[in-house]
DNA sequence: GCCGTGACTCGAA
DNA sequence: TTTCGAGCCACGG
């Protein structure tokens, strides 16, 4: 028995991520012990696109801005979804983004 | 087996 | 204040 991947472990995070909250990549990163590799989070989110129980609509950069939404299907389909859990998007960027920020180091 | 790319982040100018 | 450069690791070609 191995330790698991950097994306397992990047998913075990996402699916932690509660409902109507948010976080970043670099606040997953950091999480599972790789802060510096921020960028293979979001990497790792691509493939999340293929894994339902990664919320990965709730993972944005560290503004809040929602990066990558044109990973979706289609374009805005992620703001609709963060819409739909209460969030407020503008111009791609969560409002009031440090209230619904969720910290998955609090649950690690 | 090497090179380029990427859903990021931070520090410095 | 904004902009630029460097670091980081994994995957595909």
């Amino acid at each position: 028995m191995k330790e698991p991947s950097f994306f397992d472990r990047v998913y075990d995070v996402a699916k932690l991520i509660p409902y109507g909250k948010v976080t970043s990549y670099g606040a997953i990163a950091k999480a599972i012990g790789a802060a510096k590799s921020a960028r293979m989070v979001g990497y790792a989110m691509n493939n999340a696109g293929n894994i339902e129980d990664v919320p990965a609509h709730r993972v944005l950069n560290r503004n809040g801005v929602l990066t990558g939404k044109h990973h979706f299907n289609g374009t805005n389909l992620m703001q609709q979804l963060l819409e739909e859990e209460g969030h407020i998007i503008i111009d791609n960027q969560v409002q009031n983004f440090s209230d619904v920020f969720w910290d998955p180091m609090k649950e690690i």
